[in-house]
DNA sequence: CACGAAAACCGTCAGCGGTT
DNA sequence: AACCGCTGACGGTTTTCGTG
């Protein structure tokens, strides 16, 4: 059923409503209700094709938005595996270039130096300050990364080089995220060798070397897993919150339509009136 | 305030279509 | 064929809300 009314709805993007063509929506929504009428006709191989043909929630909210204005598109997501990197040019040549599972792009320079840029914003603004300590409290073998989390939820997670992962620290890790964000607390993230259990959401970076043992393989194969777990994770996220962006242009296009309806009732009451004078 | 139901949210898996 | 992204489905967890 859902995918019905998905199917139709994209396939039967209504009107610009600007234009205040009611003629033109009219046909298009009697259009829409005459195809749904026919769809029995349709064999059940045919109906399946259609069916399965789903279109995403970002194409159709596109076409939701090319017609509705003042309804946000959604940005049509570059491959993030192009190589070249938004908002990083003028910098020195990076020895490894991360990129955060908010997206964000994190860059080492030779010296040490660390840049965190966000695709989303533009050129220099994108990039925060980070700092980090090597001395003091943290434990032997541990870099303290402290940075301010731009994201609302404040949880980040990193990839490091040389075998090493990217753990948030326990106190920061606990308390509720929206707390942080509030309170001003900046998170705080070690870079450790991984030990045995790798918590949830952290990976390790794959050295380049080369694989031989079957434990290398296996350490690979659970990377790879790891990797595609995250990847999934995001894009669900990414998945519900278009879904819920459509859902909410459904529901403001419901609301438009059914005043406009309204409107259309009394304007033909008004013109039956006038058509049909009384004869008292 | 305690409790349970409902709603919302989240991670994972499976399956599909598109791309290389 | 392998890989990847997208999304429905499922089950678990967390949050919200109504009731006693």
């Amino acid at each position: 059923m859902w995918w019905h009314q998905r199917n139709l709805c994209f396939r039967h993007p209504i009107e610009d409503y600007s234009s205040g063509d009611l003629e033109k929506e009219v046909a298009t929504i009697a259009e829409t209700d005459e195809s749904a009428g026919s769809e029995g006709v349709i064999d059940s191989h045919k109906r399946r094709e259609i069916l399965s043909r789903r279109p995403s929630y970002r194409k159709i909210l596109n076409e939701l938005s090319s017609d509705v204005p003042g309804v946000p598109k959604i940005e049509e997501e570059k491959s993030g595996e192009e190589g070249t990197l938004p908002h990083i040019t003028t910098m020195a040549v990076p020895t490894s270039i991360y990129q955060t599972s908010t997206g964000q792009y994190i860059a080492i320079a030779q010296g040490g130096a660390i840049q965190i840029s966000n695709p989303g914003s533009d050129g220099v603004q994108g990039l925060q300050a980070l700092t980090m300590t090597n001395s003091g409290a943290p434990p032997p073998g541990a870099t303290i990364v402290q940075y301010a989390a731009q994201s609302a939820d404040g949880t980040q997670q990193f990839f490091v080089p040389g075998s090493q992962v990217v753990v948030q620290d326990e106190e920061t890790e606990l308390a509720p995220s929206h707390m942080a964000a509030t309170t001003g607390d900046m998170p705080t993230y070690q870079i450790r060798a991984p030990t045995t259990a790798l918590p949830q959401g952290v990976m390790m970076a794959a050295s380049p070397g080369s694989l031989h043992s079957p434990q290398q393989l296996a350490e690979e194969a659970t990377r790879k897993r790891e990797l595609r777990l995250m990847k999934n994770r995001e894009a669900a996220k990414e998945c519900r919150r278009r879904k819920k962006e459509y859902v909410k242009c459904l529901e403001s296009r419901v609301a438009v339509l059914e005043v406009q309806n309204k409107k259309l009732i009394e304007e033909l009451e008004t013109l039956k009136d006038i058509c049909s004078p009384k004869t008292d």
